[in-house]
RNA sequence: CGGGGCGUAGCGCAGCCUGGUAGCGCAUCUGCUUUGGGAGCAGAGGGUCGGAGGUUCAAAUCCUCUCGCCCCGACCA
């Protein structure tokens, strides 16, 4: 490709809505631009990165035999009432009606639409297993896109549904995706973790997240320093801190006067008592029908796993209860929130249930109560594994292990679905005994361009994008640096026609600008490789090969030229 | 959804408080010079100041409404 012909408009300076990385420099590469929050129109450059990593999921996915199907990308709401979700997905289901008011949604997943397919297309156990997927875009509402393509509301994502007569079976065809990914992000040049996760809104039995290790990532994982478990903190389950009843002597409970001193903070240091001695009290808003209220406790030096606490609760989501539900649940402002004598439900982690003597808010403004004793001062609590893993904790697998946290970017999950949708949707087929079976599904995603701004957190440097070989828009860059010099002209022309023969895909850039634009918009871009080609290298009858990931430059006889840069890029 | 902020030339911003000629840097175009890490000089083009309404002799500036965008929070008790 000719630079002069193409459209690859570079930025110099940083656009203000930008905030990380791979945002910045998709931007100032001039990859994509923003059509509105969180729509991306995609440039050449995008497009072409894009298809790189569509072209690997899809050998990948073709190995394992699944077979790609397309899927409409707008679905009518009747299938969404079926399967259950059309009520229960919220404002991120972006419903949109036709001009005959009848209810559609822009797909945020293809569960329903596939499931619908297989049902009246599939019927015999002779017929499975299956496994069907696409790229498709998808649109979700997101409360707060960002990030750019790493957290956009309209995304291409690649999804597939594999459906098997048992479990059994679901189990190898999970396996075999799971094996299909690690290839997929490997090849992709990624460094990543495939670990334990929660199944969130999908649902199913378990899933894996295939987490691309990055300071900028949106999720905490765990992980043992000693063992190979790791797991998203939501699904991370922690071995109680001490299960054994309590031993010591039960103080008398007294209230004491902490006025203004609404945080665990302010209060442990005016009380002069650790913070690891307080049962921190959290008011929660639940989803059920009744808006239900619950006191969420844990140990004040802990916190709260919105996720998990949902989970122990057995609803969809929890959220912190706003000033007039604290006041009303506790009859005290926020910050004077306390287990005992509490009307709500009380949810513990386990890690109170030992506590003792411990320090909570009175439930009146200004007051705290010393010497609390879970199972004399709140015995209607209940218990469970709710809160945040600390690093340190002890390794739910091997046991002496600590667990360590680092933050991930999600670019694929894997879920075995079991029979969710086959029941609601009613996906049935016929077994050998002629007995009609529900189909065991699993569904697995990747976000393709996510994965693509996921490489680019990896591979930077303050120049610009560095990209892995396999997914780099072009291969090279011919860095001609003196467009009005014969020689330097046709020698980059030359080497540009050898290189398109020679398999390699090449950037020539043939603008009229100073040798500086050049190397800067090449360094940005990020491609692999450079060769520059300039009168002083031409008068000892060379030219330079650039490695942009080392800096490494490399001077070689201009009819080398074309036979080195292949062999340093298939060493990259 | 709560809080904060921002919309002025393609991009980054100043001007607004205290109403009166719309500005700076980069980019773009022309010419000359320059040519191995985002050139120099000279000149030029480009703006319904997000939109609507209002106040005023006069609005980018003040008021009201509205649209869009960004950040923080939603694990603080």
């Amino acid at each position: 490709m000719r630079y002069s012909k193409y459209l690859a408009p570079t930025l110099k300076e940083v656009p203000a809505e930008a905030e990380i990385v791979s945002h910045k420099l998709m931007l100032r590469a001039g990859m994509i631009r923003k059509l509105a929050a969180g729509v991306y129109s995609l440039l050449p450059l995008g497009v072409r990165v894009i298809r790189k990593v569509e072209a690997i999921i899809r050998e990948e996915m073709n190995k394992a035999g699944a077979l790609e199907v397309f899927l409409p990308s707008i679905q009518p709401a009747g299938l969404w009432k079926e399967s259950g979700r059309w009520n229960m997905y919220g404002k991120e289901l972006l419903r949109i009606t036709d001009r005959h008011d009848r209810e559609f949604c822009y797909g945020p997943t293809h569960e329903e639409v596939i499931t619908d397919l297989v049902r009246r297309e599939l019927r015999s156990y002779r017929d499975l297993p299956v496994n069907l997927y696409q790229i498709q875009t998808k649109f979700r509402d997101e409360i707060r896109p960002r990030f750019g393509l790493m957290r956009a509301r309209e995304f291409s994502m690649k999804d597939a549904y594999s459906f098997d007569v048992n479990d059994e079976a679901a189990g190898e065809s999970y396996a075999l995706m799971k094996k299909a990914y690690n290839s997929i992000f490997k090849r992709c040049g990624l460094r990543f973790r495939a670990v334990e996760a929660d199944t969130g809104q999908i649902g199913g039995s378990f899933s894996h997240e295939f987490m691309v290790l990055a300071e900028s990532g949106e999720d905490l994982i765990a992980y043992c320093d000693q063992c190979d478990y790791s797991a998203n903190v939501e699904k991370v389950s922690l071995v109680a801190d001490n299960t054994d009843p309590p031993t010591g002597s039960y103080k008398p409970a007294e209230k004491v006067h902490t006025p203004g001193k609404g945080s665990i903070d302010d209060v442990s240091e005016f009380l002069n008592r650790p913070r690891s001695t307080f049962i921190k009290t959290l008011i929660y808003k639940t989803d059920n029908e009744n808006k239900e209220l619950v006191a969420a406790l844990c140990r004040g030096d802990h916190e709260i796993n919105h996720t998990k606490l949902a989970r122990a609760l057995d609803v969809n989501e929890v959220v912190l209860a706003d000033e007039d539900d604290v006041i009303r649940a506790t009859g005290a402002p926020v910050g004077y929130a306390g287990a005992m004598g509490l009307a709500i439900p009380v949810m513990a982690d386990n890690g109170v249930r030992s506590m003792q003597n411990a320090v909570t808010g009175a439930n009146e403004a200004d007051a705290h109560i010393i010497n609390v004793n879970p199972g004399r001062d709140f015995p209607d609590a209940r218990y469970a594994d709710i809160r945040q893993p600390v690093e340190g904790d002890l390794c739910p697998k091997c046991g002496p292990g600590k667990l360590l946290l680092a933050r991930g970017i999600e670019v694929g999950h894997i879920f075995k679905l079991g029979s969710k949708y086959s029941e609601s949707l009613g996906a049935t087929f016929l077994d050998k005994q002629g007995a009609e079976k529900h189909m065991i599904m699993g569904c697995y995603g990747i976000g393709v361009a996510r994965t693509a701004a996921a490489a680019i957190e990896q591979n930077h440097d303050e120049q610009g994008i560095i990209w892995p070989v396999s997914i780099a828009p072009f291969d090279i860059s011919i860095l001609p640096l003196n467009i009005d010099d014969q020689q330097v002209v046709s020698t980059a022309e030359k080497l540009y026609d050898d290189m398109i023969k020679s398999g390699m895909e090449a950037l020539l850039d043939d603008r009229e600008a100073r040798p500086g634009v050049k190397f800067k918009d090449a360094d940005l871009i990020g491609l692999p490789l450079q060769v520059i080609v300039g009168k002083k290298g031409l008068a000892n009858g060379v030219v330079e090969i650039k490695i942009r990931k080392t800096g490494e430059k490399i001077s070689v006889p201009v009819d080398e030229a074309v036979s080195r840069a292949v062999t340093i890029l298939s060493d990259l």
